[in-house]
DNA sequence: CGAGCGTTTGATCGGTGTCAAGGATCGTGG
DNA sequence: CCACGATCCTTGACACCGATCAAACGCTCG
């Protein structure tokens, strides 16, 4: 298969975003073994308290990974899209903390462990590479710590919108000011650690104010910046090359 | 100066826990250059926006990561102590996104981004080491999200003091059920996203329930099933090898 | 056409925030 | 040794954001 149809060609050029990759490298990714399954939305990738045989890379779809709490409500910890790795991290360490799920019909390439353990232990540029992933995963979830500790529900939520649009556009998936969200709202709830409802009521406001638009799981936004001010946003814990203006 | 009285001495333990390391690696952990500095309480190790030039090692006291959202108030995102390696991942990506500042007076040994750097290109078990400690600094992270996103304020305080426990207890501090937390009210609630006074009430709420017991920045716990039941705790994410009955 | 799921809206409740004042503790200087 | 100021802790009254409960509405797919 050539490298540009790999399913693996998003992650690829990821990694490739933050270091640059030999023909070797390249190579040695693009040869892990991998199959790419279907996950049906709802169904799990793997489950808080598995050890987990692979790590995976999203095709298409978007995943979460969550935590339930002893009251029995969740937190999605992060969302998971197009070219993003899944806990490659679980090549190192054992039982998974928390649980991964298909918020979509998600499409994802299975690696095995042992494969991603061995090709880290034989390149330093792409155990880089790999690591520098997993830091900025790590930024990712101090700003969601941030976003649920320290922000009213609408700012909360505007963030969340910003960061769902840069990542989405940073994927080459399509623009930052328009794109689709097939998340229900009781799954932006669960990672703005608010309600369903009360999600509902907010999306109504920002919508009637018209920092969004777009109905039924269609998010557009008529003016980046006002959304990026109503969600306090700024890109730089992403970490990407995109400018912030537009 | 004799290894085990180095002031790296409770991070290369720490870093042995999940990784065996061979003399060599040890003795290329202690020869990373460095030099101990003190650090007042309110200090910045670094601030956010800053390119740090320098990892860090806590060697006595606390320090936290914290971002300052646009309102003005602060989450802290994480808590460091003895031990802890602070940002290795400087090591790797530039500019930080969030700061690091002094809760107590901090010791903490200043190591330069660059040896680190070449230690870790150097040494693949050494770079597996301090990647697996990146990776749990990771479950943490997820967990404060889950705390701070969908525990109610007793829980989330309840929470926050087993984790608390369990690390000093870790890394050779002190006793679990009872250690010293200099730390002041508002500072826990920039930790757990609630408000001083708010804290404060909830602190008196489970002393009064007699779920801790110690005043005056001190904590002790006369039954830690019961705490840690009060938290919703389980110390699986801290993948720590003590176990949880006492 | 009906069932199921998600969205929308209204009414009400409660946990936590805000504001304010007084009390405890501690370091510092006279 | 005491006075003083600064900082933190404690407590009370009240306000408000977001949760809860409930019901109607609108899709989509058998």
């Amino acid at each position: 298969m050539s490298d540009t149809l790999s399913p693996l060609a998003p992650f690829v050029a990821k990694l490739a975003k933050t270091t640059s990759l030999s023909p070797a490298d390249r190579a040695a990714l693009f040869a892990l073994p991998h199959n790419v399954r279907a996950f049906e939305a709802g169904s799990y990738l793997y489950r808080e308290g598995e050890r987990p045989t692979h790590c995976f890379v999203i095709v298409s779809g978007f995943a979460c990974a969550q935590k339930i709490v002893r009251s029995g409500s969740r937190q999605i910890t992060a969302i998971h899209m197009r070219g993003d790795g899944v806990d490659f991290g679980n090549a190192l360490v054992g039982v998974a903390d928390h649980g991964v799920q298909a918020l979509t019909r998600v499409q994802a390439a299975q690696l095995p462990v042992a494969a991603v353990s061995e090709l880290i232990a034989g390149s330093f540029t792409i155990a880089r590479a790999i690591w520098i992933q997993t830091l900025i995963d790590g930024s990712i979830q101090r700003e969601w710590t941030a976003n649920v500790g320290r922000r009213d529900a609408r700012t909360r939520i505007a963030h969340l919108l910003c960061e769902l649009g840069i990542r989405q556009e940073e994927a080459g998936v399509c623009a930052r000011d328009d794109y689709d969200l097939p998340v229900t709202q009781e799954q932006l709830a669960d990672a703005t650690g608010l309600t369903p409802v009360h999600v509902n009521r907010v999306l109504g406001n920002l919508r009637m104010d018209g920092v969004i638009g777009g109905r039924n799981r269609h998010v557009h936004v008529p003016d980046w910046n006002r959304l990026a001010s109503a969600g306090d946003f700024r890109l730089d814990y992403l970490r990407c090359d995109v400018s912030m203006s537009r």
